[in-house]
DNA sequence: TATGAATGAGGGTTCATTCAT
DNA sequence: AATGAATGAACCCTCATTCAT
C-alpha cells in the first residue's frame, strides 16, 4: 500500500496500472488480487491507510499544550518533513473526489483528517489566547485559514517548480504571529 | 475546448475519454482528430486556452489602481465568480504536472498565469502603501501568500463538501485588511 | 493515376491512403471520389492504365523482325529503362493477387501483359531460328524462361540492396546467346 | 508465428489484422501482445523465424558434394516442395522492404538467406567443374542466375493462375544442364 | 470542379481481471 | 502464497467515404 500511495499520488488512479504497482513491489500482478478485491479496493484501502498514518503523526502534539506557541512552531516545522506524506494524501483525495462512485467510509476518513488537523491548531490557539500569550481571536477561523493555506502551498509545490515550500511556511509563521500579536523570543 | 476543460478538470486526463468529450460536445469522435493531433494535443491546447481566458479576466483590473483597497476587494469578490474558471485551471495544471512528458510552452503558460496573478495583487498593495492607505509591508510576500491561500481554498472546495468558499474568501479579506492595517468603510 | 501507381507499387493497396494520393497530387481528398467510385476502383483503373501504357512500350518492337538478335538485345537494354514502369506493374499485380475480391477484367489485363511480353520474345526467337541465326530451340520455352527471369530480377532489385540490375540483365544476355548458340558481332 | 507467416505472405503486413491472426490461431487478440511487443515485432520475428527454418532446409545438402549433379537435381526437386516455405519468405520480404522503418537484423537475415542459397548452388557447380562433370563456367554467375530465376518463378506462380511451377523448374533444369554441358543419365 | 467538415467502422493496443497450477 | 497465461472490454486513433457548399 505504501508503494501504491506513492504511485497514486504521483500520477493518479486511472494512470497507475496494477502492473505498475506489481512491478514496483516486485510481485506478480495476480498476487495483488489475492490481497485486494480489485483496483478500487486497493485505492480506497490505500487512502484509509494513509489517513491512519497521518493521524499517528498528529498524536504526539495533540491535547491542550503547555507552550502553545512552541507547539504551533514545531507543527509548522514538522510540516516540512510531513509534507511528503500529507501532500500525497491531498493529491490522492483530490483524485478520489473526481471518481464517479465513492465510498462513504473514505469520505469520512478524509474529512476526519482535515477536521483533526484543524482541531489541533485551534486547540493551540485557544490555549494561547487563554494564557494571554496571543491576542483574543477566533481560533477556529485562524486554524482553518492556516490549514487551507498549507494545502495551497502543497498544490503550488507541485505546480510551480520554483516554489519554495520552506519560504512559504516561513511566511505563514510570520503572518500567524502577526495575527496573534505574538512576538517570538523576547 | 471549453467542454474538454470542464471534463479534464472534473476528472483528469487519463479518465476522460475522447468519446466522453465527443459525446458532451455532440460531435463524432473522429472529428476531434480533425481539429487536434491527438488527445494530448487537445489537453495542452485546452490548458493554453484556459490560461489565455484567465488572462482576459485579469486585464480590466490591471495597472496601478486609483483605489487599491477597492480593487483588492473586487478582485476577491470576483474570485468567487472566477472560481469556476480558475479552479479548473488549477486542477488541470496539477494533473498536467503528473504527466510523464511535458511541453515547455505549457509550463511557461502556467507559470505566467501565476506570476501575473501575483503581480496584480502586489501592484495593488504597493500602490496602497505608497498612498499611505496600507501600512508598509512586503507587497510581494503578501501577494504570494494570498494567491497561495486561494489555491488552497480551491482544493478544499473540491475535497471537502462542507467547505464554504464564500466564507473562506471572507476570512481572507479580513486577514488581508488586518495585515495591511486597513479599516474598510470608515 | 500515375501518382497512385507510384504509391501503390512502393507500398501497397492497404498501406496507401486516399489522403496520401490526394496530398501527392495536390488535390483535395474528396475530389478523388469525384473521378473514382472508391479506392478499389482507383486501384483497378490504375492497374489497367499501367498495362495499357506497358503495351504502348511494346508496340514499336512487335511483329516479325528483320534482325531478331538486335531486337532481343535492344529489348534487354530497354528493360533497364523500362524497369521502373514494369517493376511497378509487377509489384502492384502481386499485391492485387492477394486481395480478397478480384475483377476479371483486371485479371485478363495482367495475363495479357505477360502473354504479350512472351509473344514478343518468342516471335523474335522463332524468326532467328528460321533465319538460321539461332540454333533450333523451343522458342516458347525460352521466351517464358527469359520473361520469368526478368520478374525474378525485379523482385531481387527490391529485396536486395546490393543487387545490380544491369549485371543481372547482362548475365541474361550472355546466357540467351549461349542457349541460342549465337555469337554477337563476329 | 507459422500462422502469421501464412497470413502475412498471403496478404501483407497492412492487410492482416491482429484479430485475423488471433482468430486463425484460436486465441484471444490480447494474448498476442503477451508474446509480442506489437504487430511489427510479430512481423519481424516471423521473418527471422522463417529465415531460420529455411536455413534448416539447406543444411542437409550443404558442403562440397560427391555427386554435384545429383545435389542440384534434388535441390531443384526439393524446390517444388520447399516452394511453399520459400515463396512465403520472398513475399514477406518484398512486403517488408516497402515498410517505412526497417530493422537491420531483419535486413541481414534476408540477405544471408539469399547469399547462402547462392553459395549452396555455387559450391555444387564448382565441385562439378573440378570433377570435370561440368564444363568450366563462372559458378557464381550461374548460381545467382538460377536463384534469381526461381524468385521469378515464385512471383509468377502467384500472379498467373496458369503458371505451372513444375514446368518452370523442369525448364530450368534443362537449361542448367545445357549451360553446364551436362548430359544426365547416359 | 473543388473543398472543408463530418461520420462509422474498424484496427492496434492496454488493462483490469480471472484461471489453472 | 504465488505465478504465467489467458480473456473481454474499452480506448486511442485512422481511414474510406459522404455531405454541404
Amino acid at each position: 500500500m505504501a508503494t501504491a500511495l506513492e504511485l497514486f499520488a504521483e500520477r493518479n488512479f486511472a494512470s497507475v496500472t496494477i502492473k505498475d504497482i506489481a512491478n514496483a513491489t516486485g510481485v506478480n500482478t495476480a498476487l495483488i488480487y489475492y490481497y485486494f478485491d480489485n483496483k478500487k479496493d486497493l485505492f480506497q484501502r490505500t487512502i484509509e491507510n494513509a489517513v491512519e498514518n497521518a493521524f499517528a503523526e498528529f498524536e504526539p502534539i495533540e491535547g491542550t499544550p503547555d507552550d502553545p506557541a512552541a507547539v504551533i512552531a514545531s507543527w509548522l516545522d514538522n510540516h516540512l518533513s510531513l509534507y511528503d506524506r500529507i501532500h500525497k494524501l491531498v493529491k490522492v483525495s483530490l483524485d478520489y473526489k473526481g471518481a464517479p462512485d465513492k465510498d462513504p467510509a473514505i469520505d469520512r476518513a478524509i474529512e476526519q483528517f482535515y477536521s483533526r488537523e484543524k482541531q489541533l491548531l485551534a486547540d493551540c490557539i485557544r490555549a494561547g489566547v487563554e494564557k494571554k500569550i496571543f491576542k483574543p481571536v477566533k481560533a477556529e477561523t485562524i486554524a482553518q485559514f492556516v490549514s487551507t493555506y498549507l494545502d495551497g502551498a502543497m498544490v503550488r509545490a507541485v505546480i510551480l517548480p520554483d516554489f519554495n515550500l520552506a519560504d512559504a511556511v516561513n511566511d505563514l509563521r510570520g503572518i500567524i504571529w502577526e495575527l496573534l500579536d505574538y512576538r517570538p523570543r523576547g
